[in-house]
DNA sequence: CATGAATGAGCATTCATTCAT
DNA sequence: CATGAATGAATGCTCATTCAT
């Protein structure tokens, strides 16, 4: 319901800003940040290249914002996702699901962190890789809490289970198995033995 | 008329061709295929920017080649690994150790292969994408020789093994363990299991 | 104590256009006409840069009005430096100091005005030479109030002179003698002989 | 007289290079640095923005091998000029006189010299100073060298000649005296009694 | 009066590509 | 075969200016 009070005419303000980061994210994360350009995404805003720098002072400023949003909003989910579950298997199998749902939806945002390498050239690189390394903090903790057999090296393990589930960005299609199956196979094939022994 | 026997100048073809393609696949695989310009491709190669296009007609057919060298190296060099060996596991670890030899030797051109995404919007995409396939289909038959406990989705775990391989060039840094432990590592991970149960 | 009669808010307007002069001949005098920008003004003088728009409709036309009161002030203090002195080689020795004094005083708007060259491209071109000549005016006379020997270009001397004058900005440091003795060297180098016959 | 041997037909190489220079310097000298665009540049020499960029690869460097030759230019002439005269107050007329009609020409290399200020922001700012001084060096002994009455301080005659020298640019207009003319004027004003005593 | 937002023309620069020699 | 020279379209970015609120 609205208020009754009559809202005087909407600033545009903060509506602007917001438009320009979905415009950004979807084309960053379907061309690529280097294949999109300043007036490609002014475009999509419906707005003049120059407009853009009266909100964001550079390309790489944008990416930035774009990144950070990315960030929090999938560690958001992780965190709500996990909250209540204390099982650690559950914990990393929720973990692994809730990462794939949140890629493979194709949400803009997210596919640009996980798809736009930091470029060392940059000046933002070591932000990025920050923001990026505060996240994957979060399934370093959760396998850390595994009971695993010995001898297990937890950090190749967490390497190789998130490249597993990074690429699925690369070969996902339509019609495959939906992420949470993928993402609890995955589990699986950690967890209980593959081969027959 | 050419003369029959003096043969002035000798023939460089062949001569001219390796060390372009050498040039770009280093600086390809070192900077990106975006990040290199032409002209940093001839310079590295000796050369003007104007005498690569008597070799190759463009850019991306440079792309190609380099991709398609790339495909014959890791697949002979995946081959001859295998040749002779029996077991199931024991061909799959081979390729495993083998793959992740070339591409964390930083071999040029297989940085190439792997790091350079094909881009939809590019004219020779569909044929990067099929001389990639070309490759992957060996480790679709290898994993599809193991034999595995039922209702396995072999594709899934072919993907999942190939994601995380190809993730390793992400984060393997010098002093690392050595590609054949992690190959081995990444194997065990799923055959054996990994869980306290 | 406010006044009874409701006087609702303070018209600002000179208040505001004082700060946005300052602003505006502080900026030129540092880093030229052309390296400033109206957001660089803006700041400097406490708004935003759509505002100053309100006060002045071009850039050309702040630099008018700094260029305007430059000229009022450094006449004004040439006039009253120059009052109750009758011999003319003293008056010409006093403006000298002064036009000095003001211009290395570093004044900003006395450094607009020798700094910035009108340029003709600009439409203010005109009026910025006509009260240029307005102040140089002030030196023809004292000049051609000079008792001098015969056959003496005095329009010369007074660009020579002039053109002397000036150029200290360019090169006049922290450290280097006083606007004063320097005027009064000039005026000497010209008076006595400065060779040895 | 042309050699009789044919030239091989004329690589327009170092001919384009000549062109552009001369391009900038009449650009730069007429409208200034900043108010010269590449685009005016290339226009000027016949070819397009992007082509300039092959023989410079920058604005700044364009200006700099433009000051270059100026400053070259001007002392060559200066040191021909010198040559064989013996009597510093001679020599310091001849120097004046010279300095005066390359400058007062439209030489536009000169001009550029003399109009562009280094600016403290630019890359190249050193170098230009390098080289301006490196030219007024000249004067500076030339006046080190001049038989002067006691206690006159040499470095500000020399800054006050070349002020006023450099400031003719601003007023010489069409039908003045020569430079010759003004040049022998200055320094007779500095040499004779300019006042009656 | 003041501002936030936007504009649009313009700028220096880059780069794959072409081509006469 | 190779090069030097040039092209032209594109790129990130700047900035004076406008204008509804």
């Amino acid at each position: 319901m609205q208020p009754v009070i009559e809202q005087s005419r909407p600033r545009r303000s903060h509506n602007r800003i917001q438009p320009l980061l979905d415009a950004a994210a979807k084309l960053f994360a379907g061309k690529g940040y280097r294949e999109t350009t300043m007036r490609d995404i002014a475009a999509e805003a419906g707005m003049q290249a120059g407009s853009v720098y009266y909100h964001f002072k550079s390309k790489e400023e944008l990416l930035l914002a774009v990144y950070a949003i990315a960030v929090d909003g999938i560690e958001a989910r992780l965190l709500a996702a996990l909250d209540g579950i204390e099982d650690p298997w559950r914990r990393l199998e929720v973990a692994v699901v809730t990462h794939l749902e949140t890629i493979l939806d194709r949400d803009d945002y997210s596919s640009v962190m996980i798809g736009v390498t930091p470029d060392k050239a940059q000046d933002i690189s070591a932000e990025l890789v920050r923001l990026r390394d505060r996240y994957e903090s979060h399934f370093e903790k959760l396998i850390g809490a595994l009971p695993l057999v010995k001898r297990i090296d937890r950090r190749l393990l967490r390497l190789m289970l998130f490249g597993a589930l990074n690429s699925t960005r690369g070969w996902y299609r339509e019609g495959d198995k939906s992420a949470a199956v993928i993402g609890r196979s995955f589990i699986k094939f950690l967890q209980q033995p593959v081969a027959i022994d």
